[in-house]
DNA sequence: TACTAACTCGAACGAACGTTCGAATGAGTT
DNA sequence: AACTCATTCGAACGTTCGTTCGAGTTAGTA
């Protein structure tokens, strides 16, 4: 896990300006570090369940120590959020380039957020769980790029609905595949549940086939 | 929300004996109301976000009063998910009982759990937003409800697997099911979406569709 | 009317919370 | 060597937490 170092230097009031490049990179590196470990402890009690003690013991920094890295638990929150969202459309657009096709484009989009759920589970969970934590501008920003990405799935669904002359109810679908996609942090067990390209697979299927009846009208004659 | 009064007078540690009938019956009623009050701000600040002061604002007594009523507030998240999950069941045995045909069930088993947490929303956040939460004795008891709850729907996806000769697998399917409805809670707004009745529907359509692949020879040309 | 047991609450408990501060340490530059 | 500034931490701050206790109030019973 990465931290820009734009945010890096925002997060923290201590920092007034520059600091030289390996010394930025060394803040970021140890950031990055503890928000690692933040999200581990965030996933095992909770936001508010867990102490900043408990985040102290875990990165084996000392309580006031970590407060030079951000200046709040509620900021940690905003800054595992920000940068899991992020990472994870980063990687989807990426993907997203090389294929065509509306039902691969679906599942690239589920394959993508599969793998990134069960390679950062949690840092996800922390993510799907600790929604609507954050208040304020905070919780705005992270809503703001959370719409994004719901957005992107909203026009994915669209364009194959466009292609197949389907007739399913988008909002309903889209809302139903994220609960397909997101409750996996409940129950995956990677010593007994396929990987996450065979569930991937699997869930693409169920999803595709679910939405997959014709328009009545669009099946005799084309509009 | 009712309190069966089995629990009430085990749940409270000074209520060595038995009360009146009438008497138990207050009891009761009182500790049902607070199990509601407490169901919403649990719903709206989580378990651990909510102080007991919260509760006590919400339900109109003193701090101290509430702990007439139950010994904790650990043991009060246990009563309300223990009542919840027993309600759901109960309400979803009467209405299988009633139904004979594989799909007609699976399509009643989506339709009360919807218009259960569409009716009970703030209880059924609570019970799938702070699953876990409880330790040892509590926690394995609500587990294992919770799990006689999923073998039901295990069951009666089996079922349908048997009679119309699916390949699908179950356990993918079930939680695939589950996500998708216990994702509700995110999103469900009254006012721009659908009763409990038409978005089982719609959901019982995805995920029946989406199953629905038939054993030897699976036709997966479908494209 | 007095008696009893159910019920309620103000006040306080020690523990744990998030956060701050000033001093100590470290590494990089002159 | 002396100086600078990034980094770390022990100790403490004021607040809020869950819970308890004993005294008070209410409502049924005799």
């Amino acid at each position: 896990m990465a931290a820009s170092s734009a945010i890096a230097t925002r997060i923290n009031t201590r920092q007034r300006v520059d600091l030289s490049a390996p010394r930025k990179a060394k803040f970021d590196r140890r950031l990055a570090d503890i928000l690692t470990h933040a999200a581990n402890v965030f996933c095992e009690k909770g936001y508010e369940g867990a102490s900043m003690r408990d985040l102290a013991r875990a990165t084996g920094m000392s309580l006031a120590g970590l407060y030079y890295y951000f200046k709040s638990k509620e900021r940690l929150l905003y800054l595992i959020q920000k940068h899991s969202f992020l990472s994870i459309i980063t990687g989807l657009k990426d993907r997203l380039d090389r294929v065509e096709a509306p039902e691969e484009r679906v599942r690239v989009f589920v394959l993508n957020h599969l793998e990134y759920f069960l390679e950062n589970k949690h840092a996800m969970k922390v993510l799907s769980h600790e929604s609507g934590v954050l208040k304020n501008s905070l919780g705005a920003e992270v809503a703001t790029i959370k719409r994004e990405y719901y957005q992107i799935c909203v026009g994915l669904l669209d364009d194959l609905k466009r292609e197949r002359k389907l007739e399913f109810q988008t909002r309903l679908a889209v809302l139903s595949l994220f609960g397909m996609m997101n409750w996996i942090y409940t129950w995956h067990n990677p010593r007994v549940d396929s990987s996450a390209e065979v569930t991937a697979r699997q869930m693409s299927n169920i999803f595709l086939r679910g939405v997959a009846a014709k328009s009545r009208r669009s099946r005799k004659g084309s509009k």
